[in-house]
RNA sequence: GCGCCUGUAGCUCAGUGGAUAGAGCAUCAGCCUCCGGAGCUGAGGGCCAGGGGUUCGAAUCCCUUCAGGCGCGCCA
C-alpha cells in the first residue's frame, strides 16, 4: 500500500514542480476515519514553494485524483493529504499476497550490502544469564529482518579467550579442584563463585584424576584454563543453539593474537599517525575523534589493555569486507563506544559503518517481588533457567516486547502463566485458531485440500468493512517492516503481531468463517490465510514458532 | 564533578516533528445450543516529571531543574 502511494507521490510532485527536490516523502497512519494514510507533504512544501499549504495541497489531489488506487483523496486540516484506497486496490493486493506470498511482506532496502552482527559474545566463564538473551534475541531477530530485506548478513560470536577473565576462571577451577582433593588452597579472593565452578572441578576430576593434585596454578595454569573456558564455551553454545540462536561465525581473540593481528592493528594505527608514545605507554589519540580523552593501547609494562585486541577485532571485520557492523553491548559498556567508534574512524572508516545497540538490563520478579541477582556471588538467574521454566519462544517474545534500551522486567509467575497476560500465546492462538478454521473446512468439503487454492479475481464486494480493515492492516506490514529494518528495532515486529492478532481475534467472533454461503465462506477462507501468512512472517523475523495446533 | 540512558494511565510499556496521545495488565460490568474461552464486548482511568525556548504545529527538537539507572582505570 505504502510502496504504491510513494511511488505515485513521487511522480506527481516532480510533475508539479521540477524546482523543489523532495528527497523523502513522509507517509504514516492517520486516525482511522480520516483514511488509510496520510502525508504531510503539502506542508513541508509550503516553505520553499512560498505558497499555502492548502493549496499545495488541493492542487496535488487535483493530479491525483485520476488514479484508480483511490477511492478517495482529500485535504483536511492544515493540509494534510488523506488517501483512502478503493476497494478493487486492495483486493488485488490480498491476491497478490496470497500468490506471491512472503515477497510481498520484505521490503528489498538492503540491497546487497554487507553487514555483520556481532552479539552475546558473553565471556566464556559463566553461565549466559538473562542480559544475554535478550542480546541473543535481539541480534538474532534483527539478522532475520536484515537478511529478509536483501542484506548479507554474518552473526559473529565473538570469544573473550585470552587474558585475565579466562585466567581467572581457570583458577577459581584449579582452587575447587584442590579443595575436593583435600588440599588447603586458598580460593581467589575475586575468583568466580556459582555452583558451576565446583561442576567444572569435578569434571576435571573425573578426567584427568588426582594428577595435579597439589600442584601450583602456574605450573598448571593452562591445562585449568582451557579445560574450563572450553566447557563452558560448550554449554554456551548449547544454550543459544537451544534458544534458536545459531551463529555463523566464532571468532577467538586467541586467535587475532596468534595471527599477529593485534600487532597488524597498533602498527595500523601508527602508520596513520594516531598513536604517541607518553611516560612509558603507547597512546591512540581517540580525541581526534571525539572521544573524551586519549586512550592507553600498551601499557608501559609492556602488556595491553582491553581496549587493543579490541581495535585489531574490529579492523578485521572491515577487512572481511563489511560495510557496516552492528555490536550489540550490554548497557553498562556505553562508555566504551566512543572509544571504538574512535577507533574505527581512525582506521579510515566513516562513523556511520559502525553502530552499537545497547540491551539494557533485565530484572527478574517473583509475583510482584524483586529476585536478586549478583554476578558476583554467583547469584543469578540463567538464561537455561528461565528457557526450561516458560519455554523459548516465550522467552524470545518476551525479550522482545520492549525496546532493547529500556529496562525489561519480567515477572516469572506472570511468564509462566498460560493466560492472556502472555502475549505470545495470544499471537500464537491466532495462528492456531486460522489453523483449526481451514481443518473444519476441509472436513467439510468447502477447502480444496491441499492446494492453496487462489482465484484469478475476487468480487470487492464479498467483503463487509471489517474485513477491509483487517486487510489493510496486512497490507501495511512491509511499511512495518521497513522500519523495523532500518531503525534496527525489531520490537517493531512485535507491536505489530499483537495489534493484528487482536484484529484478528474479534474478526473471529463477531463473524464465521464457514457459512452456508459458498462465495463468502471461499472469500473469508483467503482472508484468514493471508493473515496466517503475516502471522507467520512476523513470527518467523522473530524468531518465534507459529504452531499449527496449541 | 563529567558523560550516556530513562521519566507517558494504578502497573508494564508503545508512540521520537503532525490531527482529539495508544495497547496490554489490573479494576468494574457483561459474553460459552455456534469454526478452539490461551478468546470476545463495554466502562472508568493522563497538566506525556516541572519550567523556559525553537515553528504553522512539540510527548517527540534545544536549554534548564528535579528524580531513577549506568558509566567515567596504564581493569576486563
Amino acid at each position: 500500500m505504502e510502496r504504491h502511494l510513494r511511488t505515485i507521490l513521487r511522480e506527481t510532485c516532480a510533475a508539479l514542480s521540477a524546482e523543489v527536490q523532495i528527497d523523502a516523502i513522509e507517509i504514516q497512519i492517520p486516525k482511522e476515519e480520516f483514511g488509510d494514510l496520510s502525508t504531510p507533504l503539502a506542508m513541508g512544501l509550503a516553505k520553499p514553494l512560498r505558497r499555502a499549504p492548502r493549496a499545495i495541497a488541493e492542487q496535488l489531489v487535483q493530479a491525483l485524483s485520476a488514479s484508480d488506487l483511490f477511492e478517495k483523496v482529500d485535504v483536511a486540516g492544515p493540509g494534510f493529504i488523506n488517501f483512502t484506497f478503493s476497494k478493487s486496490f486492495l483486493v488485488g493486493e490480498l491476491l497478490r499476497l496470497l500468490v506471491e506470498q512472503d515477497a510481498v511482506l520484505r521490503e528489498s532496502v538492503g540491497a546487497g550490502k554487507r553487514i555483520q552482527i556481532e552479539f552475546v559474545s558473553a565471556n566464556p566463564t559463566g553461565p549466559l544469564h538473562l542480559g544475554h538473551g535478550r542480546g541473543a534475541a535481539l541480534g538474532a531477530a534483527l539478522a532475520n529482518l536484515l537478511d529478509e530485506a536483501g542484506y548479507v548478513v554474518e552473526k559473529e560470536f565473538y570469544i573473550n579467550d585470552a587474558g585475565r577473565q579466562v585466567r581467572l576462571l581457570g583458577l577459581s577451577v584449579h582452587a575447587k579442584y584442590q579443595e575436593l582433593l583435600g588440599q588447603n588452597v586458598l580460593f581467589p579472593e575475586d575468583g568466580y563463585r556459582g555452583d558451576y565452578i565446583s561442576l567444572l572441578a569435578e569434571a576435571f576430576l573425573a578426567q584427568h584424576g588426582e594428577t595435579y593434585a597439589g600442584k601450583d596454578f602456574e605450573a598448571v595454569a593452562d591445562a585449568f584454563i582451557d579445560f574450563a573456558y572450553l566447557r563452558m564455551l560448550d554449554a554456551i553454545r548449547k544454550d543459544l543453539a537451544d534458544f534458536g540462536v545459531l551463529f555463523d561465525t566464532w571468532q577467538s581473540e586467541r586467535e587475532l593474537y596468534r595471527d599477529n593481528l593485534v600487532e597488524q592493528g597498533i602498527a595500523d594505527l601508527r602508520r596513520r599517525g594516531h598513536i604517541y608514545e607518553h611516560e612509558g605507554a603507547a597512546w591512540f589519540r581517540s580525541t581526534d575523534f571525539g572521544d573524551d580523552k586519549d586512550r592507553v593501547l600498551v601499557k608501559q609494562d609492556g602488556d595491553y589493555t582491553y581496549f587493543t585486541p579490541d581495535i585489531a577485532y574490529h579492523r578485521k571485520k572491515f577487512e572481511k569486507g563489511f560495510d557496516e557492523l552492528i555490536d550489540i553491548w550490554g548497557a553498562d559498556h556505553h562508555g566504551y563506544i566512543s572509544r571504538m567508534s574512535a577507533a574505527i574512524q581512525a582506521l579510515g572508516h566513516p562513523k556511520e559503518s559502525f553502530r552499537v545497540l545497547l540491551v539494557q538490563l533485565v530484572s527478574l520478579l517473583k509475583g510482584g517481588h524483586p529476585v536478586q541477582m549478583s554476578k558476583r556471588a554467583g547469584e543469578f538467574i540463567t538464561l537455561r533457567e528461565i528457557m526450561d521454566e516458560i519455554g523459548p519462544d516465550n522467552t524470545r517474545f518476551l525479550f522482545l516486547t520492549r525496546r532493547s534500551d529500556s529496562h525489561l522486567e519480567i515477572d516469572i509467575e506472570v511468564a509462566r502463566a498460560q493466560s492472556n497476560e502472555n502475549p505470545v500465546f495470544y499471537v500464537q492462538y491466532a495462528h492456531a485458531r486460522i489453523n483449526s478454521i481451514f481443518e473444519k473446512a476441509e472436513d467439510a468439503g468447502v477447502l480444496p485440500v491441499d492446494a492453496p487454492f487462489v482465484p484469478e479475481t475476487l468480487e470487492p464486494a464479498l467483503y463487509n468493512d471489517d474485513e477491509y480493515r483487517l486487510l489493510k492492516k496486512l497490507l501495511l506490514y512491509p511499511m512495518m517492516f521497513r522500519g523495523a529494518t532500518l531503525s534496527r528495532e525489531p520490537h517493531r515486529v512485535t507491536f505489530y503481531l499483537q495489534e493484528l492478532a487482536g484484529m484478528f481475534h474479534q474478526y473471529y467472533h463477531k463473524y464465521r468463517v464457514i457459512t452456508d454461503d459458498a462465495p463468502t465462506t471461499a472469500a473469508r477462507l483467503l482472508l484468514c490465510r493471508a493473515v496466517k501468512i503475516v502471522l507467520r512472517h512476523g513470527l518467523r523475523m522473530l524468531g518465534v514458532s507459529a504452531p499449527e495446533k496449541m
